[in-house]
DNA sequence: GCGTCCAGGTCTACC
DNA sequence: GGTAGACCTGGACGC
């Protein structure tokens, strides 16, 4: 039984927009899909060392001094140790340490950010809790459509997830690389239809049960040293690490790549794959070390960049 | 109903 | 170091 165990609130550095940052316009989730956003809370689930944890998060203080007040629930009871560690991960995630004033100042002069960033004033992008999620998500979303990705994430946690009651709500949370280490390179496929892939993940599973740095060591590094240390598992990528470890990355692949063609080069490129690498060097040279903010930003404004500029970009 | 093609990449063998 | 081809499989599409 998951019951309450710690409450605190954390200062955010304004401006902060916590229904932004957790509930995405694009429909990403903070921690898990099946999580919670009601009247601005969301009760979410998040593996944080390893240990499951319910979670109630809601803003708090005013635009001037934003706040979040989280809650935790845990079946045991926590450390003072144990919440300094879970603390600071959540506030990570988050982004609430996170300054946008400089790359506000450049969106700004940037003539696709400049809207932008006020449609989404005091977005924070994305940084996981928990790095296994991010690399389930990577994996499934290699060389399938976005509907085929989530009946293989969606089917993973039915059948290798784990639910957890708390606070009146029942949310299904993604497995544990244990159980995905442990469960056959067969089952995987047929349970959860991941095909080629199923290999991959359970590799990934047996490495991060061997011992890999945690998102929380991850964010740490250097952005670059980060990549190289998630590319050196099986079925990781340039694409996947990006996704998985944003930093300044610009994880483009096919879909994105003809969204950010049309707002670079106003046409759509013969051959997306192909286009990627140059789309990259624009992105940069561009954006500089603010283009995976830039990324984020423009994904979940599709709806209204398309209206401005008269070309529908959902239809990608 | 059936065949074909392709999808929000990555790895490997081969040059 | 650069690159063609293989990789699972569900769903869309054409016939």
């Amino acid at each position: 039984m998951f019951t309450e165990k710690h409450h605190a609130e954390f200062n955010a550095i304004p401006p902060y927009s916590f229904e932004l940052t957790v509930h995405k316009p694009a429909g990403w989730s903070w921690s898990t899909p099946n999580e919670i956003f009601e009247n601005g809370v969301l009760w979410t689930t998040a593996r944080l060392n390893s240990c499951l944890y319910g979670l109630r998060l809601r803003a708090g203080g005013n635009s001037r001094k934003p706040t979040v007040i989280c809650t935790f629930f845990s079946r045991t009871p926590m450390h003072t140790q144990e919440k300094e560690s879970v603390t600071s991960t959540v506030k990570r995630a988050l982004g609430l340490e996170e300054d946008l004033s400089e790359f506000y100042a450049m969106a700004k002069k940037d003539n696709i950010l400049r809207q932008t960033v006020e449609d989404l004033f005091g977005m924070r992008t994305l940084d996981w809790p928990d790095l296994f999620p991010a690399l389930i998500l990577a994996v499934t979303l290699q060389m399938a459509s976005m509907k085929r990705s989530n009946q293989m994430m969606d089917l993973l946690i039915e059948n290798f997830g784990e639910k957890v009651s708390f606070d009146g709500k029942t949310i299904a949370h993604w497995p544990s690389p244990k159980r995905i280490a442990e469960a056959t390179v067969k089952d995987l496929a047929d349970k959860a239809k991941l095909g080629y892939r199923a290999k991959n993940l359970n590799s990934i599973a047996k490495t991060l049960c061997e011992g890999f740095p945690s998102a929380d060591n991850l964010s740490r590094m250097e952005s670059d040293e980060a990549k190289k240390q998630l590319m050196t598992l099986r079925g990781i990528g340039i694409y996947s690490a990006e996704i998985v470890n944003p930093g300044p990355g610009f994880p483009l692949d096919v879909w994105s790549a003809k969204i950010f063609s049309i707002l670079f080069l106003a046409k759509e490129p013969d051959s997306p794959r192909d286009a990627i690498p140059e789309l990259k060097r624009i992105a940069e040279e561009r954006w500089g070390k603010w283009r995976g903010d830039a990324f984020v930003y423009v994904l979940n404004d599709l709806p209204r960049i398309s209206k401005r500029i008269g070309f529908d970009l959902t239809r990608f």
